[in-house]
DNA sequence: GCTATGGATAGCCTAGCATCCCAATGCTA
């Protein structure tokens, strides 16, 4: 699909033009592009059947954009952006990425000191160049070189949601092929880690020249690292690699439970081979040159002592001690998720209506989902004041009416993703919040604060006896901004005081809580609940990575309350108030 | 540049914060 390319162009034009301070059209540029990334159907294929016009019933895309991608699709590029790129030739959306920096700092830097990308800007840093600069400082400086540090640190990842769907693309056009066997990912990917450095696939296959062939020259394809029997490599569109092997059948158990790994857990798993006079590596388990586990895992780990165990458990956190004593965790499934507790509507910061988004969810099987809109702190998500929400309540009434009267098994709760203000205080009042069904609160401003006010901030929140669930309780952006500087032992003891649940947020840049405080807080014996913030209906489908998340930080269904029924659930929040 | 209506033109995009320089600007939510 194209659309990905055409909404990087998108929103670099945004860019270019924020950049020359023109109003209005970087706004209608960035709209464009987040409907393209948000597209379900492919631009070549709506180009094909409708030409223009169907380009144009597109939202927020009209005459002018549509043209524009037309003429992407025809030459492979769009003449205006290169216009704009050639003016100020800077890689702006790589610049960018920097918290703080924004077009017009690109800009600046651009015409004093050349800066065209990343490389350069670093080199400006370090030689002290930038905080002389009318406009810049020696703080501005020093958070541009914490910018590029923080960038470095994930560099050459990529985010799990992000490249998820494109393996699982790849792997089943594989499984298709006559040709194979077996198929599984493994590594990173299998453990559902939140960021891949690259993706490993394994196969059994008898023919293994033909699989090969068919995956080098797949159209996806931008490189191939190398291509042989057993093992070929290539690089994808998206930018990021994959390793293909072929394995024998009888080696598939092994190889796949070594090249899931990790490494840390593979390492004390053939320790423990040993200690028994075993051999276990990637061709199989082996007593002296006799193999002693074939085909799966799960006889690889039994006679090893242990219960098989799920990838996202293998980081050498204890599963291994765990498992050989039987006491592994049951892991929460996506199958017990009854509902989603945190989501946008059209009402502000949302794609899609109400009723859309309670569509989708009752095709998911959902038994409720928590409309959650943002509150007035946030201007620019247009958030909703106290008089808006009763009117919210009451189209939320009326949809329940109506599948009620469908006879659904579902209801909307009317919620609220309200904001905690620097002194702790919530932006809406107790009033309004009373007549929610349950209320959220999260950190949307302010993030440098020092880590006891930041604390002490939290904590306040959630001594309001409305705020049921903490939204992205440490408020990190995966390969953009650390989490904010917080005493988390100590907010998980405020929230076992005063009952409050802390969310696993599933959208992909964020797995907010991530693994290890899942752990923590699962130790301490406070609730978590599993939430996409979707902003478009297809978002709900992010439930997947949290609930993988989840499962990286042992949680159990009885960890996580939108396991409960409705009934049950309405329960938990009504206790206290 | 798009959308909504008056079908050619108005309206869209705010406010708090940090930083830099001591009133203004750019960035972020």
């Amino acid at each position: 699909m194209k659309n990905q390319e055409v909404a990087k162009i998108l929103y670099e034009i945004a860019g270019f033009l924020e950049m020359e301070e023109v109003a209005f059209k970087p706004t209608a540029y960035k709209r464009a592009a987040l409907t393209l990334n948000m597209l379900s159907k492919s631009i070549e294929d709506i180009y094909k059947k409708d030409g223009l016009k169907g380009l144009e019933e597109l939202s927020g895309i009209g005459k002018n954009i549509a043209e524009k991608i037309e003429e992407y699709l025809k030459t492979g590029q769009i003449k205006y952006y290169q216009k704009l790129k050639k003016k100020t030739p800077v890689e702006i959306e790589e610049l960018t990425t920097i918290e703080g920096m924004g077009p017009i700092k690109v800009k600046v830097l651009y015409q004093k000191l050349g800066i065209r990308n990343l490389k350069d800007l670093e080199k400006a840093g370090k030689s002290h160049k930038i905080a002389s600069l009318f406009g810049f400082g020696e703080k501005t400086e020093k958070n541009i070189l914490e910018g590029i540090a923080f960038l470095r640190k994930s560099k050459g990842r990529f985010l799990l949601g992000e490249i998820l769907p494109a393996v699982q693309k790849i792997g089943e056009r594989l499984k298709a092929l006559k040709e194979v066997k077996e198929l599984s990912v493994a590594g990173s990917v299998r453990r559902m880690k939140e960021t891949i450095g690259d993706v490993d696939i394994l196969v059994v296959s008898q023919s293994p020249d033909k699989v090969m062939e068919f995956f080098v020259s797949m159209p996806e394809v931008i490189k191939i690292w190398s291509k042989g029997p057993t093992r070929s490599s290539i690089r994808i569109k998206q930018g990021f690699d994959i390793d293909l092997r072929v394995v024998p059948i009888k080696s598939f158990g092994s190889a796949l439970q070594y090249f899931t790994g990790s490494k840390e857990h593979n390492i004390i798993t053939r320790r423990i081979a040993m200690t028994q006079g075993l051999k276990l590596n990637e061709y199989g388990l082996f007593k002296g040159k006799n193999r002693v586990a074939e085909k799966t895992e799960k006889e690889i780990y039994n006679i090893l002592g242990m219960k098989w165990m799920p990838p996202e458990l293998r980081e050498n956190q204890g599963e291994i001690e765990a498992a050989l004593k039987g006491k592994l965790p049951k892991l929460i499934e996506l199958k017990d998720i009854k509902g989603d507790l945190h989501c946008h509507s059209s009402w502000n910061g949302g794609q899609n209506t109400i009723e859309q988004m309670a569509q989708t969810a009752i095709e998911m099987g959902y038994e409720y989902l928590g409309i959650t809109d943002h509150t007035k702190f946030l201007k620019i998500e247009h958030g909703l004041n106290e008089r808006q929400l009763a009117q919210q309540k009451k189209e939320i009434e009326k949809l329940n009416k109506k599948f009620r009267i469908l006879g659904f098994k579902f209801q909307l709760l009317h919620s609220a993703e309200t904001n905690i203000l620097n002194n702790g205080l919530i932006d809406i009042n107790n009033k309004a919040l009373k007549k929610l069904d349950y209320a959220i609160a999260g950190i949307h401003s302010n993030f440098k604060m020092p880590k006891e006010k930041m604390t002490e901030r939290i904590i306040k929140a959630m001594k309001n006896p409305y705020i049921k669930i903490i939204s992205h309780p440490t408020g990190r952006i995966l390969k953009k901004r650390d989490q904010y500087q917080c005493d988390f032992d100590k907010i998980l003891r405020a929230a076992k005081e005063f009952d409050v649940i802390l969310e696993i947020n599933s959208q992909p840049k964020r797995l907010d809580l991530n693994d290890i405080n899942i752990r923590k807080t699962k130790e301490a014996g406070v609730k978590m609940i599993i939430n996409t913030d979707a902003h478009h209906k297809d978002h709900l489908t992010f439930m997947k990575l949290g609930v993988a998340q989840a499962r990286r930080g042992w949680a159990e269904k009885k960890d996580i309350i939108n396991t409960l029924p409705l009934e049950k659930l309405l329960k938990v929040f009504h206790r206290q108030t």
